[in-house]
Order: structure tokens, then C-alpha cells, then sequence
RNA sequence: GGCCGAGUGGCGGAAUGGCAGACGCGGCGGAUUCAAAAUCCGCUGUCCGCAAGGGCGUGCCGGUUCGAGUCCGGCCUCGGCUACCA
């Protein structure tokens, strides 16, 4: 027997080989077919790494190993997502440069996936912070410019005067600042906006075809939005002035009751009487003060009568014009049409404010005999229209859009949802924008001097001027300006060429621009010249396979399409219109499962009286407060479907598993469990918990069981093998196993491509000398999975180049099945007996082997078979009656 | 409210419509040991039974089928995302 298995001097053995030979670097040449597998790369936080990270790149790892040994050359890169808000807020408070937290961070990072054996070909790691990165990200920017799709406009942001900053919708809380309660604004800012809604048709269609989870397309598809109705023109009454409205019920048009305009629209002032000024005024001021959230949130709708009116252009309807929040500005027209008898939100308007309701779309065709009690938003016939009656929603709709435009009262339209993507952060620890702009001024604005920046008239930086890199500051803390941080920095900020002075855009990028293309970058990093060659494109792209979150379903996915779009219309993505052809996310791990007893003043309460609000736990009987309280799995027993004290079985428990969270102090740290068990079994572990995309409750018992399982791998592994080929069963056995391994890491199913291996593992154990062909077979199997002991394993059966560098076990697919079966017999469902019969065998020999077995013989005496049904080698069923 | 997903032993989880519970954890029993840890072997859904054997079992109700954890319809519970988009 050889030494115990030691994962950390084995690990750091071959880690430490695989940098010397430079196992992982990606094959030059195109003579292999390629494979390009990606990891969602991190943003290197001051934390480390958390259990989290090394599932999905784990799970790559496998993918990207095995196709390696299957003949292709892998691209398999990693890097770092570096710009962010943390570094930044570090330097607020300590004066540290970002860009050193940040190297920090990323050493930390690199150390930490270094250990756990990943084989990415770390020669191509990129940063996003890195000039050398930072340089084409610029560039890219200025491609969109270029084709007019990145451009200035007013958006409405939280402005905090007190704390002088713009703040994020998850900063501002009924109004206030999170941090400090101070008073929050809507206020407009000039920001810069990318033109993503010229692209939502591809956007949307690309999505057919694309191998990427359903839900997350569905999110897409959600966030997009795109909407097919009517623009219907309103004339206001007494004025020239007409509101647009956007519906996609234009047959509704005669249940038009109202109209209500967002707040923020630009008819308010207009139409609003002297009578109702005051209050409209109002309204209008407080709404200002409100954020997207807050409008949400609350549940009752408000609003206010302007006190004027507009036509119906369909009946001469005189409609009265309100405004409410509940429109937002920002979508459609920022007006409707009301109509409350077929829109629910209009129903909750018009009741509140005593509007009248018109019925203008029944089921039957008949106008209901009752008052309607809520809207009816189903599709249906025609009422109270006019000519209309009668006639199907769907067909009511063309032939009223038609009517519409053929009177000049309005056409068709689409509408999205998706906004376009507003662009620039009040920060500084992003990448500056490549654009300057005229300042007019009469002294040198440096030295205090006043001036006009023109800010309409925006000049790029010279693409071989790049990258503008970030000035060093002193201090980071945002200023009064809402320009930005940079916008103090006078010395960077203004410059003179040709004897005009010019102002630098203040802005940053927001940190989704450096992840928009870094997939881009690693098929050519070095590059100098380009951003990458085209050579490489046509090489690499698209992405194979992509790991990563599903927090990242929408934006950062979105984003990334849509400038992939765009660099395939200026011609530099090699003909692929699609980034990531497959797509797969993997689930969250949680932390270990807890049980929770509940007390009321001191008394156990029971769990089905306890239920969770807002405010914390109560009892549902009286309404009381009721605290939480965690107890050990020791104390606890199950009592039919519930878990209950072992101490007072009266006493119903919760059971589930927490997030892993620093305030739940159940944070597992992947270098404690390396330490006690060894990369590989951690790998090993976090593949075996279950299927990648689910959500798993971590257990450190469980690794345990992976542990032993390497143990007696290497069991295996070092006892002297036969030299003698494997006996039939254990031949057939290995053979299965390559078969399952195969097709599971291809199906990603690597929790049963394991259970397969512990089988195959447990049958080699149990032999004092285990063939030396199914040994070698199982630990190539293995290395995908535990890539460390693999190979000192098959250095130690006498192999001299790495085994990831062998061809994967070829399959003989006449020895993954066996000539001799058993097959189940079942009598009326049940299963009465099996039979042990040659595969291939017929019906006629099942049967009369089935009747000849004495347990089943006895299930079918005296009574008539009704039917029998033989699936070949699977089943026998026999249907009796009497 | 909407969308997506999931409910299977004490626990994590297996099962192209065809033997429910593979594999692993935990537990129980045994071997080894002066003893323990580690390791190895056996048992381990549940109920009845000394046993042979049998009944019941995949959140609930119903359906399709010779046969349903799996397919269909309706609920319940949990989780994630999203939320007045006209």
C-alpha cells in the first residue's frame, strides 16, 4: 500500500507543473476545430472568492477539459470586471487609489482560482481598468458615436443637494437618501444615452435562435416589451393643441371616459384652468419629489382634473383631462386614454373619482344588464360603438387604426418597453468618455475663470490619442457639481489646442461597458493595432458555451447583444449576429439548512401560528411580535410532515436554508474548505450537490462523502494493477460509465456523471489488483472533475505526459449494454415477479417464461388475462379481470 | 398582481411514460483496535408480520394510459425575478 492521499501537496504539485509547461494555453493554428468556453468573469471584490464562484467555473472547467481531450482547441479564458463602486468608496474613506484596491483584489482573486486547478489560459487575462483594456473600450464608444447611437439628452436622476451626488433608485427611499434621510429630487441632468431601442427588433428575434435557458428569454422578451397599437390624436378643446396617446385597445376608443397626461407632460400648464392651476401646480411639484419607486409602490392612485377637455375623434366626446402619476412620462406619449371599463388601472381611476364607465367590450356581444364590478380586459365584441358593434376585438382593432389614419386621426404604432440606455455615471472610477466640447470663456477656466461649455457640440478624441486616462486625485468624495467628480479636476478637465480652450466630458461609463465585450478581447488580448483581428473573430466566435449568473438574465446580456450588434453591423464579429450561443446558469448555493423555533414573551409558539411580514414575525391568532430562534439539528425529530422539538413535539419548527450572507455569519469560505479537504474535492462537491441550475443548500458533511470518494480513488489509483484485461462484467461496467460520463458532461449532468464514477470506483476497491484498463479509464474519466489527483494518478501508472493531454476513452457501444437482462413482471401495475432472459429475447419466450415462474403463475390463476404488452428488453405487463 | 422554477426517505438528490428512492450524507449493526479515530462489510421509505410475504407510498384533487414522480386540467406551499408600460 502507497502513502495516504494528501490533496495540498498533490494540488500544489501540479499546479505549479501545469504553469511550467503552460498545460492551458490555447492551440495557435486552426488546424483543430474550436471550442470557445467562457466564464461570466467576477468583479473582484475585497472579500475573495465565495462558494458561489467556483460553481459555474467548475462546471466550464469539465466542459472546457473534456473537449480537450475530444480533439478541439479550447479557448478558455478568465479576467476580471475591475471598475465599481466599492474601490471607489474605499478610496472615500481611506485616500487609497481605486486602481490599488483594485490590483489587490484581482491578486487575491487569481491566487484563489489559481488553487482551485481551473485551466484557463491565464497568458490572455484581461482587466477592465487596465489602459491597454480601457483604450478600445473607448474606442468602441466611439464607433457608437460615430453611428449616432450614443447621444446627449436631459434625464430625469435623484438628485441629493444635501449629500451632492446623484443617487441609484435602490439609494432613495420614500423621498429621502438611504444614507442621511435627506430630502431627494427628480431633477433633469444631461447624460449620455446609447440608442439601444433602435436595435429591440433584433434584439428580440435573435432570440430564437439562441440556445439559451427559456426564462431568461422570456425576461428578455419581457424587458423589451415591444407592444403593437394605435397613436390616437386628441384635439384639446379651446386650443390648437393636440395629445397624442399611445393604446393597444383602440377598440375601446368609445369607452373613452378620460384622459390623463403624466405629470411631467409637456400639455400640463396648457390645458390646465385658472381654477385648477393651484392645485395641478401641486401635484406636479410633489410628484417631482417622488422616485419611479415610490410612484409604484404606492397603492392608491392620485390625481387631479386640469379642468380641461379634449374631443373624442371618433364620437365628439367631450373627455376631460386629468393628471396622475400612475402615467408615466416616460412611456408611450406620457398621456392616455382612459378608458375604465376595460383597464384595470383606469377602473381603480375612474371609481375614485366618480368617472363615469362605459361598457364598450362584452363576451356575448350584448352590453351587460349590471353595472361592471372590475374591468373587463378579455377580448370580445363590440358594444356601445357605434357602426363598430358587433364586430371581434382583433378585427375591430385594424379596422379602427385603418379609420384613424385614413382621417388623420391617428396610425398604427409600436411601442417598448425598453428605454434606451442611459449611459454616463456622476463617478469616478470608470472609463472616462473619449468626447471634449468648445468652451467659451475669456480668461483660462483653470485659474477660475468663467465659462460656457457647449455641450451640443461634442468632438471625439482621436482614436490614436487613446486611452484618456483617469487623473490621480486626492480625494474621491463626490462634489456639489452634478457633472461629477471629474468635473473639479480643472487641470484635467480643460485643455487648450489651437488656441481654443476645450472642457473634457466629466462623466464615466457606467461599469457594464468594460463586460459588453470582454469575450471580444480575449480572442486577441495583446492585440496593439485592434481591438482584436478579424482573424481571431472568425476563428473564436461565437461563444460555445457561457457560465454564469441568472442575476445577469437581463442587463448585463442585453447590453452585451446589443453592442455585439452594432460591432456586426460595423463589420468586425466575423458574420456571428449572436455572442453567446449557449447559455447556462448556474443556481445559487445557499447556506446550510437551520431549523427556527418561534417565542412569544418567552413561550414556544408553534410554526403553523407564526407567520413572517414586514415588520418581523407575528402570531397570526393575536397579531403579536414573535422572535425567531435557531436550533441545532440534535434537538429536533420529524413528526409526520413536520419538524418538531424533540423536547415538546407540540412544538412545530420551520426548516430551510438561508442565504449565505456576512449578517447570517454562514458564509463558507472556499480557502477553509481547500485547506480541510482539497480542490478537488471541493470541485468534486460542488458539481455532486445537484443539478447545476438549481438552487442547493450548501453541506459540509456532504463533502465529506466526496472526500472519501477520492480517497478510495486513490486507493485504486496506487495499488499495482493486473495487467490482465477486465472480466465481462467489470469490461461492460467501465464501459457504461465512459458512455454515462460523456453524455453528462455534454448534458452538463455532472451530479450523475459522478454517481456513475462512485460506482465504477466502488467495483475496482473491492479487487486486490484492479485492471490496469479500467483504472486508467476511471481516472481519465475523473480529471475533468478532480483534474489534480487525475494526473498524479496517471503519472503513477507510468505515464509521462499529462492526462489531459490523452484522448478521451473511446466507448465500444456493444459493451455498454448486458447480453443477459432482467426483466420485471407486472400483474395489474404491480410488480409480481422478474426473469432473467437473453436481450433481443421475444415475446413468445417472455411470456412462457412468465407463466412458467411460480410467484407470477400465482397472480394470474383463475383469472382471465385480459391483455398482455411486452416492451422488448423492459417489461412484461399482464392485464387480468376476475 | 404578473412571469419563471421547484415540491420524491431523517438530509442532498436519482429515475427516454416501464422495477421509485441510483449515488452520497446521516443512522443502526458488525469486523479491525488495548481503546478510539480512520478504514472495511452489512442493513436502512413506511406500516403489518417470527418469517415467507403483503398493504401503503413521489404536495393535494381529478383525468389520459395496460402502466404516471414523469403527460393533461384544477388547486396548495415554497423559492427567484418583475412590478401601474396604457
Amino acid at each position: 500500500m502507497n502513502e495516504r492521499y494528501d490533496p495540498s501537496e498533490v494540488e500544489l504539485k501540479w499546479q505549479a507543473i501545469w504553469e511550467r509547461d503552460d498545460t492551458f494555453r490555447t492551440p495557435e493554428g486552426d488546424d483543430l476545430p474550436k471550442r470557445y468556453v467562457l466564464d461570466m468573469f467576477p468583479y473582484p471584490s475585497g472579500a475573495g472568492l465565495h462558494v458561489g464562484h467556483p460553481e459555474g467555473y467548475t462546471a466550464s472547467d469539465i466542459v472546457a477539459r473534456y473537449l480537450r481531450c475530444k480533439g478541439y482547441a479550447v479557448l478558455h479564458p478568465m479576467g476580471f470586471d475591475a471598475f465599481g463602486l466599492p474601490a471607489e468608496q474605499h478610496a472615500i474613506k481611506t485616500g487609497t487609489h481605486p486602481a490599488v484596491t483594485t490590483q489587490q483584489n484581482i491578486e487575491t482573486f487569481r491566487r484563489q482560482l489559481k488553487r482551485l486547478g481551473f485551466s484557463y489560459d491565464w497568458s490572455r487575462e484581461v482587466d477592465t481598468t487596465d489602459p491597454g483594456y480601457v483604450r478600445w473600450t473607448q474606442w468602441i464608444f466611439l464607433r457608437l458615436f460615430e453611428r449616432g447611437l450614443a447621444y446627449q439628452d436631459e434625464v430625469q436622476v435623484n438628485w441629493c443637494a444635501a449629500l451632492g451626488t446623484v443617487l441609484a433608485n435602490e439609494e432613495v427611499i420614500d423621498g429621502r437618501s438611504e444614507r442621511g434621510g435627506h430630502p431627494v429630487q427628480r431633477i433633469p441632468l444631461r447624460q449620455w444615452v446609447l440608442r439601444i431601442t433602435q436595435y429591440a427588433d433584433r434584439l428580440l428575434d435573435g432570440l430564437d435562435h439562441i440556445d439559451w435557458p427559456n426564462s431568461t428569454k422570456t425576461m428578455q422578451r419581457e424587458w423589451i416589451g415591444r407592444s403593437v397599437g394605435a397613436e390616437v390624436r386628441f384635439a384639446v378643446e379651446g386650443a390648437d393643441d393636440v395629445i397624442e396617446v399611445f393604446t393597444t385597445r383602440p377598440d375601446t376608443l368609445f369607452g373613452a371616459t378620460f384622459m390623463v397626461l403624466a405629470p411631467e407632460h409637456a400639455l400640463v400648464a396648457e390645458v390646465t384652468t385658472d381654477a385648477q392651476r393651484g392645485a395641478v401646480e401641486a401635484y406636479v411639484t410633489a410628484a417631482s419629489f417622488k422616485s419611479d419607486l415610490d410612484r409604484q409602490q404606492s397603492k392608491q392612485k392620485t390625481g387631479v382634473f386640469t379642468g380641461g377637455y379634449a374631443t373624442n375623434p371618433v364620437n365628439g366626446a367631450r373627455v376631460p383631462i386629468w393628471i396622475a402619476d400612475y402615467v408615466l412620462a416616460g412611456y408611450g406619449t406620457g398621456a392616455i386614454m382612459a378608458v375604465p371599463a376595460h383597464d384595470t388601472r383606469d377602473f381603480e381611476f375612474a371609481t375614485q373619482y366618480g368617472i363615469p364607465i362605459i361598457e364598450v367590450v362584452s363576451a356575448t356581444g350584448a352590453a351587460s344588464a349590471e353595472p361592471l364590478t372590475e374591468a373587463m380586459t378579455e377580448p370580445g365584441k363590440a358594444v356601445n360603438s357605434g357602426a363598430y358593434d358587433g364586430l371581434e376585438t382583433q378585427a375591430f382593432k385594424e379596422r379602427i387604426t385603418a379609420d384613424l389614419e385614413a382621417a388623420g386621426n391617428g396610425k398604427r404604432r409600436v411601442e417598448y418597453k425598453l428605454r434606451d440606455w442611459v449611459f454616463s455615471r456622476q463617478r469616478y472610477w470608470g472609463e472616462p468618455f473619449p468626447i471634449y466640447f468648445p468652451v467659451t470663456t475669456d480668461g483660462d477656466p483653470r485659474q477660475g475663470a468663467a465659462f460656457t461649455i457647449h455641450h451640443d457640440e461634442p468632438i471625439a478624441v482621436p482614436d490614436e490619442e487613446l486611452p484618456l486616462r483617469l487623473p490621480d486625485l486626492e480625494d474621491y468624495e463626490p462634489g456639489d457639481d452634478p457633472a461629477g467628480v471629474l468635473a473639479r479636476v480643472m487641470d484635467w478637465r480643460f485643455f487648450q489646442k489651437d488656441g481654443r480652450w476645450y472642457a473634457r466630458e466629466t462623466n464615466t461609463m457606467p461599469q457594464w461597458a468594460g463586460s459588453c465585450w470582454y469575450y471580444l478581447r480575449f480572442m486577441d488580448p495583446h492585440n496593439e493595432q485592434d481591438p482584436w483581428s478579424p482573424e481571431a473573430a472568425k476563428r473564436w466566435l461565437p461563444v460555445d458555451l457561457y457560465v454564469g449568473g441568472s442575476e445577469h438574465s437581463v442587463l448585463h446580456l442585453l447590453y452585451a447583444r446589443f453592442w455585439h450588434m452594432v460591432l456586426y453591423d460595423a463589420g468586425l464579429t466575423a458574420e456571428v449576429t449572436e455572442p453567446f450561443a449557449r447559455l447556462v446558469h448556474q443556481g445559487m448555493i445557499l447556506g446550510e439548512i437551520e431549523y427556527t423555533a418561534y417565542r412569544k414573551a418567552g413561550e414556544l409558539v408553534s410554526a403553523e401560528h407564526v407567520k413572517k411580514t414586514d415588520e418581523g414575525f407575528v402570531d397570526t391568532r393575536d397579531g403579536a411580535a414573535v422572535e425567531a430562534e435557531r436550533v441545532a439539528p440534535e434537538a429536533i425529530k420529524k413528526k409526520g410532515s413536520a419538524f418538531v422539538l424533540e423536547a415538546d413535539e407540540g412544538v412545530v419548527l420551520t426548516s430551510r436554508a438561508p442565504k449565505m450572507s456576512k449578517s447570517l455569519g454562514n458564509v463558507v469560505n472556499p480557502d477553509d474548505i481547500i485547506a480541510r479537504f482539497g480542490a478537488d474535492a471541493l470541485r468534486t462537491y460542488e458539481m455532486f450537490m445537484g443539478p447545476l441550475e438549481a438552487t442547493k443548500p450548501w453541506n459540509t458533511d456532504n463533502i465529506q462523502g466526496v472526500r472519501r470518494f477520492l480517497d478510495r480513488l486513490w486507493a485504486v489509483g496506487t495499488k499495482t494493477p493486473s495487467e490482465d484485461a477486465p472480466a465481462d462484467a467489470l469490461l461492460r461496467l467501465t464501459h457504461k460509465t465512459i458512455q454515462k460520463v460523456g453524455d453528462d458532461i455534454e448534458a452538463m449532468r455532472f451530479n450523475t456523471a459522478i454517481s456513475a464514477m462512485m460506482v465504477l470506483n466502488n467495483e475496482l476497491n473491492a479487487l486486490d489488483a484492479p485492471p490496469r484498463a479500467s483504472v486508467e479509464t476511471l481516472v481519465q474519466l475523473v480529471h475533468p472533475f478532480a483534474p489534480h489527483i487525475a494526473e498524479e494518478l496517471w503519472e503513477r501508472l507510468g505515464h509521462t505526459r499529462s492526462v489531459q493531454a490523452e484522448p478521451w476513452p473511446e466507448v465500444d457501444p456493444a459493451l455498454t449494454v448486458d447480453d443477459v437482462i432482467e426483466v420485471p413482471v407486472q400483474v395489474n401495475g404491480k410488480v409480481r415477479g422478474r426473469l432473467t432472459l437473453a436481450r433481443g429475447a421475444d415475446e413468445a419466450t417472455a411470456i412462457a417464461a412468465a407463466e412458467a415462474d411460480e410467484g407470477i403463475a400465482a397472480h394470474l390463476a383463475g383469472k382471465a388475462v385480459v391483455k398482455r404488452i411486452w416492451v422488448q428488453d423492459k417489461i412484461l405487463t399482464i392485464v387480468v379481470k376476475g
